[in-house]
DNA sequence: CCTAAAATTGCAAACGTTTGCGGTAAATTT
DNA sequence: AAATTTACCGCAAACGTTTGCAATTTTAGG
């Protein structure tokens, strides 16, 4: 079954197709009488213009691209819901492709993103990208980026992300507040800024506002990991009265050895993370947390990117603020 | 900056715009030494085709539409992951967008992929969904759906879902070999179909082959209400030997209320679900599940439709598989 | 009534490709 | 050396829109 074009409503009408398509955006010039032979016609025929002959038409697309490690991903996926919902309100749709943290694909992902001529994209870096060649192609091609989360150095870029410093300040401030004597604290990937940044924030507070307080500072890449590291330091004797998970990941791990020693939360040991929500609220008591929502910093994000395609100057680097929920875990 | 075009690199080079296009694409009627210098200078130029002026030529997008009730999920992200992995490799994009299980964004979302002329959509139907007119519309277009997960009943459409009444069976073979006496088996919204053949199997399977177990059969709409459900049933006086969790939600509730009575998994009480496989792989022991994958469902899906792309007639329902996974809690 | 202004509508080019067909020059066959 | 292939290349239309401008009709002012 063939498309129905403006041409074929012009010639249905006897009307040219330039007064077909001003007639269907209400354009001032047109007559109220045509226009609404011309709407009757179009609903009847069921006209629905071809996105691509407008695109090309108007060089531009109403499509973003977002470009994430991974979709499924608790953190990620509450992102990309926050601006599929911006997008479609605005008229925009989203092209969503992941880089399963390869610097390689996401290069190719980006191709794709400049083939289709999208209006903008949303880019979380692969974990260890180190080039960012291929993003400055973008700008040539006046395709605005909004990184987010993971988000290079230069203050060049339009970037958001999460507050890290804040939060782990946050949760340190937490913890003190508990009266923790031992502390064992642990952190992501320390080849990744996040987990670095996080790390040095908590630890300098920590030593700043409670330097009698003894904290063990591991580094982990895994919930398989976290749960042996936690295991081991656990030891026999329980020396740790509370501990700190920087991400879900590791939360996970250390609850896992929690369960399994049948160790008493908050009784015998606090628990404190940095999470979006979800993992926390598994257990029981729930898990207290610093909260770092996905869905938050998609809206700002979707903020700098409107801001950005309007062409006014952006603040180069937006952070949405964290907040402490509490669980019951401390 | 402007982009590079056919036309810019047939000026450059003094050729005409067919040539190079053809020599972009290696035709036979060109030869060896203009190609060559074709594709210098579009290396050069960081030539990159328009992908509008392509699809509004061609008359095919290389795009699919995905829909969604929620991206956030863990069962539909791991089918987005799976289907964006082939997509790539195929060289399709994908552009996903969520009905947030509302009938009327799923018609917006279906117009959205109309007028972007997606090559095919993979639509999970929202869960109250009756009219099926929209679907229509797209067949019209000549678009092939293929449907996942929640789908309709009629069977002239192009179907993947879980293989749920097997997934059931599954569940209640494993809890009859665990010799169970007494088993409270939570189901999900009793308006689903999916609700009602999960139980449907499961209840008749245990009917059949362990006539003498005593089963309470239990509906709840949310994790708060399983949980809720539970304790309630749970009472003071343990009266249950095993668990069926008809889904991770429902699974989260329960696990809640086991772990605040500190009830001991498996030895008090033997716990199953079905499920991706994320959820039970949290707790201490793990917990033994059906796996139903949404990875594998997506891969299946778009085997699907790429045949009906290729326009082969394709069965009108797949199913994938289910499988035991031993965790612990059995 | 005539003319100028206002209200409508149409023409045609442009966006960047692809592709059928026709044209020329070189190579091959008689 | 003439006739026929073969190899290479360009012309131009088409895909479905948008939009500046010109053309036409209607309306209003005198």
């Amino acid at each position: 079954m063939t498309n129905t074009t403006l041409k074929l409503l012009a010639q249905q009408l006897q009307l040219s197709i330039s007064t077909v398509s001003r007639a269907l955006k209400d354009h001032p010039d047109i007559s109220t009488a045509t226009k609404e032979k011309v709407h009757a016609l179009a609903n009847s025929l069921d006209y629905e213009p071809n996105a691509y002959a407008i695109q090309l038409r108007t060089q531009s697309s109403k499509i973003f691209g977002v470009i994430v490690p991974a979709i499924a991903n608790l953190f990620y996926d509450s992102f990309i819901a926050a601006i599929e919902e911006e997008s479609r309100k605005n008229g925009y749709a989203l092209m969503i492709l992941q880089s399963s943290n390869n610097p390689e694909n996401e290069l190719n992902n980006l191709k794709i993103f400049r083939q289709n001529r999208v209006s903008g994209v949303f880019a979380c870096l692969s974990a260890h990208t180190q080039n960012l060649d291929v993003y400055e192609k973008m700008s040539d091609r006046d395709i605005p980026v909004v990184f987010f989360d993971i988000v290079p150095k230069e203050n060049k870029y339009t970037k958001v992300r999460m507050a890290d410093e804040r939060c782990a300040i946050i949760a340190a401030e937490n913890i003190i507040q508990r009266g923790a004597k031992r502390v064992l604290a642990l952190f992501g990937d320390p080849a990744l800024s996040i987990s670095q940044k996080r790390k040095q924030a908590f630890q300098q507070f920590m030593e700043k506002y409670a330097p009698k307080t003894h904290c063990t500072y591991v580094h982990t890449n895994s919930s398989l990991e976290a749960e042996a590291a936690f295991n081991k330091h656990i030891g026999k004797t329980q020396k740790f009265d509370t501990v700190f998970a920087m991400t879900d990941e590791i939360l996970i791990g250390v609850m896992k050895s929690i369960q399994a020693l049948n160790i008493k939360v908050p009784k015998e040991i606090g628990v404190i993370s940095i999470s979006n929500g979800f993992i926390p609220s598994l257990y029981h008591p729930n898990i207290s947390y610093v909260e770092t929502s996905g869905y938050e910093l998609g809206k700002l994000a979707f903020v700098q990117m409107l801001a950005n395609i309007k062409g006014g100057k952006t603040l180069s680097e937006l952070t949405v603020d964290a907040k402490f929920v509490e669980g019951g875990s401390m």
